[in-house]
DNA sequence: CTTGACCTTCCAGTTGCTGGAAGGTCCAGA
DNA sequence: TCTGGACCTTCCAGCAACTGGAAGGTCAAG
């Protein structure tokens, strides 16, 4: 199976899978004698896996220890709870900063007359004391 | 001032304002005779402008939009309205997807033993189906 | 035998910084 | 006067996770 097959398949773009073969989150593929990457099910479906992980917003790292437990079959069931929990709080860390960004700003919009005139709060707002930076 | 000085007063690290310079964001700074450069407190309240801009989750292109909406004496409140409603809504985008990720991966975790054994339903959900991508 | 859709590699760009190297400057204290 | 450390300067590299594009090889159909 030639990578844009696999592509299809996978939903990984042909782009991206020789990417991550680069980087070694995926073996490098074998080659055809025209040196094309030719591909077996096995392989759509850790990419599958890749997917599914990357769309969870797994990061890379994280997707590769996932396909380490995933091919581990003494894993436990424990290690990778442990991880996806710990996916989840960075999540919720995120969701809690823009939460925060979304409250500020609507409060502001809310105040503003949005009319033809220059006088706007959202403007004043950020003319004043320097804000706290996310952490992280 | 200098650099250091601007950066403690902004809560912008010097780096970073040397950054900003680069990228136009900011207008480059007048230089001294030993080619340091010098600041006064207007440049001070832009940094800080923009130090509160980002921490809004303003891209950089945005911020350099809305520092000229704040410079611009004939501004209308509308347009700056509009920005910030614009940048609610890209938030929300965001935080929509988070919001999914993290409920996918609570019902997996939930479902999941975390015990010695290898079988998981995190893994097993992961190596099924494609999942749609987030769009954008 | 040509056309077009594949495939290959490599380089550059995206976003928003941050770290570090190599070197110049400034000021306080011995 | 010298020295040391804290500044400052520029430039280069790297992070994350791709994506776009150029230049060129391959393959199958008509």
């Amino acid at each position: 199976m030639n990578i844009g097959e696999v592509a299809a398949r996978s939903g990984v773009p042909a782009k991206t899978i020789r990417y991550y073969e680069e980087i070694g989150l995926i073996p490098p593929a074998d080659r055809g004698s025209n040196n094309y990457r030719d591909y077996g099910t096995r392989e759509v479906e850790t990419l599958r896996f890749v997917q599914r992980a990357r769309s969870l917003g797994f990061g890379v790292k994280e997707v590769a220890g996932l396909l380490e437990l995933y091919r581990d079959r003494r894993r436990t069931s424990r290690e990778v709870k442990r991880l996806a929990k710990q996916h989840i709080a960075e999540i919720e860390r995120k969701i809690v900063e823009l939460e925060a960004m979304r409250a500020t700003l609507a409060e502001l919009v809310e105040r503003c007359h949005g009319d033809h005139r220059p006088d706007c709060p959202i403007l004043a707002d950020l003319a004043g004391e320097p804000r706290q930076t996310r952490t992280g």
